[in-house]
DNA sequence: AATGAATGAGGATTCATTCAT
DNA sequence: GATGAATGAATCCTCATTCAT
């Protein structure tokens, strides 16, 4: 275990301007200067620890990438035995991702927002990103309905994608609305009702 | 009613082949030469019909919002009187929009892509319209649930913005596959069971 | 045969103008500032006729290097027949080479001084466009020692390349004088006694 | 008479870490980091005993000019008495300019590539010094011519320069064989052949 | 009206040099 | 004395835009 030196530190604190001003402004509209000045430090000091501009995006947003991942994959998709234990995992897991993305809106806004601004190749990856996350609430799905919780007759990978789409926008909302906490609570009960039970009356 | 005239196809033209060529390469990867030598002409002509590069892809991504528009607001949302007229509605949305999607992939390549990509403006001018699009949404469950076929306790709004995020994963996957009308109808299928019946057996 | 159009008449004026601002201040002082004020252009001109300074520089230098050999190669090595038509041969290569430099010091300067110190690729290019000059002349020296009105015990390859360096010497020379026809029938007169007679009184 | 003091030897080990970076990359293509890697010094060390990196250059280029020079000069012109004294002396002298660059490769590289390489000022420095050396060497003929033993026809001061370029042709021959004794030798003979008895049969 | 050669503002990047530790 | 992290002036190069033909 080593800890971490002062290089180590510097790097952490380019890469955090640069997360700040890249969520903020865009990639194409942030220029190494701006960045330079978010930090208070010479533009020369960004190419000691980074080799150029992409560089910097693609660790700040791969870092955002990781983060969103981390608070998503925590809870294994065998594990729900019952539609109960299923709905406690689901709440866990929204508030978990509405929660990041309300105390860290940098984060969020380099995943929805910058992952897929960069380049072709990199937009490419971050639909990968989406499609892999897609598949892994697919098995969410196909374990309830092993478990004969969840209905057989619905498609896996669609409603995995689907509910994707569903975090996304909550995600999304949650960064453009004054009270998100609130808001949050009002997410988590209406999509629950939606997602189990279906708006028929 | 004035007849189009020989100006009017030349900016069409132009703008055609802005669309596809930012639909392909993405609005800062495209460069004006890119636009030209798809055209077929010089560089000066653009600047007689568009004021800039800005303003090309701007109406391209506009024409683009409207065009989906016009593929969902079709159906107003009071007419529904039943359960089953509104799901009827909603599957010929659905279809509307997919089969947009399949037949016009730069449309739909402008609107989810690119719409966000040119500026921080436009891309608040695309998440305005997205939230137009939820509010727009939410009438028709509201309509739903003043006539007593949906249920009252979800919030019309929350629903709206999360149908949203289904559509858009939706068409996005229509984009990246290989048979995009077979996935089209697996999609309506499953969301719709989703939708009015929820995922628990 | 076509006839050179704008576009070669451009390159050719750039190319001129590059030379002459590469000679007078070297490659590494010179920048693209220099040339485009030599020109009366705009820094943007050069990038539609060259890839970057180093292709400008490069395309100089060979310009410069196709000259010298022109005026080198248009003797063939087997026609002396007897001491005197080589020395009239020599004595007519010696005049083009030392015309040329005088007529062109932008040319001779590339040359002698520009075409190494680009980067080391183009110096080992210049050394082996050396080496292939002594190789050349000491064709001349093996014709005559094969006919035997030059001596058999000298090696031609080291004849070829010392000669190389006395013209490089003469060259350079005629350069930095004032008076360089003068200087170019003094350098003749001189040389032709030391290579054909000796310093041996 | 002081004693080398430690501070003396740092700045020796300093020009000559300096000086095999500068032979082998060249002037232009060596930043301060190969020579602090090549020393295993940080960069701040040379700006304790150099002013910056010109300076380096210019020590390390000069220190090769002295000693070539030392090689060349250890001769005085007036002392041969015959053409046998001046012959061995010739060839003393060609042994020991040929010795050095095959000993200290780095020396000569520095000498015949770099001198003229780092800027306009010291390339004028540089052609200076071969013009000294040409009078050097012209003070021989006019000793030679003044005793009787040389042709009296021939002009010193381009006789003088003629075999400077020789000089410079041999040594740069000498670094880029790979049995440089072996054509050291081979130069001897035929140029000495060549100065005193010429070329003609 | 159409063209595309010319332009230069703007931005990324390098690297010699400094100076706090 | 030694260090090497920090700096920013200097320079290359791109590309949206203009305008003479």
């Amino acid at each position: 275990m080593t800890a971490p030196d002062a290089a180590d530190l510097k790097r952490d604190q380019i890469l955090a301007a640069a997360s700040r001003v890249i969520a903020e402004r865009g990639y194409h509209a942030t220029n190494i200067a701006d960045i330079a000045r978010e930090l208070g430090a010479g533009h020369g000091t960004f190419y000691r620890y980074f080799k150029n501009k992409h560089d910097i995006a693609v660790q700040a947003v791969d870092r955002a990438m990781r983060r969103i991942a981390e608070a998503l994959a925590d809870e294994p998709p065998e594990v729900a035995t019952s539609l109960d234990e299923y709905r406690a995992q689901v709440t866990r897991i929204a508030h978990r991702l509405f929660d990041l993305v309300i105390a860290e809106p940098v984060v969020a806004r380099l995943f929805f927002f910058e992952a897929a601004a960069i380049n072709r190749e990199r937009a490419e990856r971050f639909h990968a990103a989406l499609d892999d996350l897609g598949s892994f609430t697919a098995a969410y799905i196909r374990n309830g309905q092993r478990r004969g919780f969840l209905r057989a007759e619905v498609d896996p990978e669609v409603i995995g994608l689907a509910l994707n789409g569903v975090i996304l926008a909550g995600a999304a909302r949650m960064l453009r609305v004054s009270d998100p906490a609130a808001e949050r609570d009002r997410w988590v009960d209406s999509v629950l009702t939606l997602m189990f039970h279906g708006l028929a009356s």
